[in-house]
DNA sequence: AACTGTGAAGTTTTTCACAGCC
DNA sequence: GGCTGTGAAAAACTTCACAGTT
């Protein structure tokens, strides 16, 4: 949850709307749209029409009057504000059931990550292959960081291990960090490293408190 | 996002900050602490210590005034009111590597989850053991989820098929729905429906945004 | 007629700051 | 002295509503 200043200063809730977006467009273009509206986008989302807008004009004009957006522009330029008009490189962490899963994931690739590389703690994992990858010892995670300039990193260890995990991956250069662990890292030490978190039973928990009985 | 009339309508952002609340107080635990105040708690998450004062008022006062909160008694009030002081039958939907996965996590036992069925649509699956359970095939969802009452689901098949299998899930009476699927579900028909969503390209790309070169 | 982009208005959320208690 | 719980103030965010364009 750290905040940044990035080039200007736009919130932050703005930019993680921008990603849901980004999929939308992309499912429209799946089938088959060329051109879409805020209203179109909004229904498909549950997101006002205004909002929409007032997002997208944080960037610029995206837009046309009387017609909406065109649905390969729009697409292209919210990848580029987000940076995923490149491929960025990303180191996993852990080579369980989970980084298994994470590493064998077709998901990544075309919208703008790719794994480079793996680590397990486990001699036992060290050597297999994991996604067309061979796992690597935990003491290659620095030089091998190092030397590729990978940025991004995802954590999927046990939650008694991620914050030293934490600690190599930042000393290491990495600068935005996933985290699968249930559990919260700390580094405040650091105010240019990003970190964001997947926890399923965050969720679950949120939606019981709605259920009855 | 569907909102919803709970017993007060208490804003949706702090029901959502509960439960890392709970994961943080959990962890306490686990360290062997028995006390902890909204200032600690606020310096491990990030957030401030108002913010968490005046989430938990909501609630009723489980402080005291110069000594703080008790951790195992805040986390038994934090199980009552998210209503994970009892065990939830989920549904999988989808054996594939991702289902694997999260058919085999050990981490949702004593968070307030328990997986209770698994389908998939693809016939070499079907008979298969996933994290002990067999895997059905889709045409036995519905009974499966009526007989035994499950109100909880998670989805984790193809992004093609993911509206389809909600609107069964939603015929056979899930209320709550964890969508693995990189695409934004449909339930707009049912406002006593809710959704939430795991997709980590989404929270990479959110953090893309804020990186140099 | 349909749609964007945007100031202004309205609403929600967060922070402040302090009385009251241990 | 240290802490909670909470009204009041401040900040952030969303929606409204409409001028302007196609």
């Amino acid at each position: 949850m750290a905040s940044n200043p990035a080039n200007n200063n736009i919130p932050d809730i703005v930019i993680g709307r921008l990603p849901v977006y980004l999929r939308a467009l992309n499912r429209l273009t799946q089938e088959g749209e060329e051109v879409t509206s805020s209203h179109e986008l909004g229904r498909r989302l549950g997101i006002s029409s205004a909002q929409i807008r007032k997002d997208l004009s944080h960037f610029g004009g995206f837009g046309k009057q009387g017609t909406g957006y065109q649905i390969a522009y729009l697409e292209e330029k919210l990848r580029q504000v987000l940076q995923v008009d490149r491929e960025w490189k990303v180191a996993l962490i852990g080579a369980g059931d989970l980084g298994n899963a994470i590493g064998n994931y077709r998901g990544f690739t075309d919208r703008g990550f790719h794994i480079a590389c793996i680590f397990d703690a486990d001699e036992e994992k060290i050597g297999a292959t994991v996604g067309g990858l061979t796992v690597q010892p935990m003491a290659e995670i620095e030089s091998t960081i190092r030397e590729r300039g990978i940025q991004v990193a995802m954590i999927a260890v046990p939650a008694e291990h991620a914050q030293a995990v934490t600690e190599t991956l930042v000393d290491a250069g990495i600068k935005a960090i996933l985290n699968y662990a249930p559990i919260n890292l700390d580094v405040s030490k650091r105010d240019d490293v990003h970190v964001q978190y997947i926890d399923p039973v965050l969720h679950l928990q949120r939606m019981t408190y709605y259920l009855k009985g």
